[in-house]
DNA sequence: TATTGTTATACTCTATAACTATA
DNA sequence: TATAGTTATAGAGTATAACAATA
């Protein structure tokens, strides 16, 4: 079987594009590779009818019992008022509830129903799949690198411009 | 059946959240490390008045003159639609020229003009100056071996699960 | 005054269907 | 019929200001 034939008649222009400036800078290669990610590991939850966001949010609350919205928000790195409408997700599939703290009547503890807990056990699950899939190629030394790195990265503080 | 108990008492407020589960997971350190990154570059580029994709776009037309949008949107795995108001923003601020192709009179070759060029150039200089700040703590080999590793996770074929 | 959660809002990014004009 | 560029639209992600209730 051949190759289909894309004619170009008299193109003067390259039939191949030159990345050759953006491929020195890593960003650009983590945005790549991100976006590769983020597709699979959205595909992986459809099923569970959960995003990344939202999967993230359900396990910190499954793994922080009586957590409070902008204890979660800091730890995620959500801002409050866009997290307000992913609990308000959660909770409307009755996989968390909001129970009012009551020596802090502002504040919300968040838990996870039975229901919660056990989808997330299964997305948990899907997701150790999707990784393995994703970093299949990677000795654990290597992993273990590439997490080192994305933590020194992520802790850069806001305008730690030198 | 009962209902599970929801009773934490006199919880304060649990001191530091355990996000144990999420740690174990490649793919959420690259989404933290990613977005300090996006969001740097994003500050980076703001003199320019470019962000991220619209850095991108300027930089492949400038290494490849006469580009098409549709190799360009490929190149920059973007859709076709999206690239439309890219172009049309480089366009209005007169970095870039839509030239029609003699040959085939429904393309577009794209060029940047002399002052897309020029402020290329500035832009560059800056998003390398980002770049070192982020990666300052990396020795080269280390900063190879992370790009080796997200050159191969973005090759991954859409359906690839084994 | 400060904080918790909330509403409203806006801008960016990503994705798909369908149109037009050409080939 | 297929392709290049376009329009329209919708869903996510991200960010800020301002408000009510409470501390």
């Amino acid at each position: 079987m051949k190759k289909p034939v894309q004619v170009y008649p008299d193109r003067v222009e390259a039939p191949h594009v030159s990345d050759a400036t953006l491929r020195e800078f890593a960003g650009y290669h983590m945005k790549r590779a991100f976006n590769v990610i983020q597709a699979d590991v959205n595909r992986t939850l459809k099923p569970f009818e959960l995003r990344m966001v939202t999967f993230s949010t359900l396990t910190l609350i499954v793994d922080n019992p009586g957590l409070r919205q902008a204890q979660l928000a800091d730890a995620l790195a959500v801002e409050r008022p866009n997290l307000v409408v992913i609990i308000d997700e959660l909770e409307r599939r009755d996989l968390i509830v909001r129970n009012r703290v009551p020596t802090d009547r502002r504040a919300y503890a968040l838990n996870a129903t039975l229901t919660g807990h056990r989808l997330h056990g299964q997305a948990l699950a899907a997701v150790r799949g999707h990784e393995a899939r994703m970093f299949r190629d990677l000795d654990q030394a290597t992993k273990d690198v590439l997490i080192s790195v994305m933590e020194g990265i992520r802790q850069y503080p806001e305008g730690s411009e030198t």
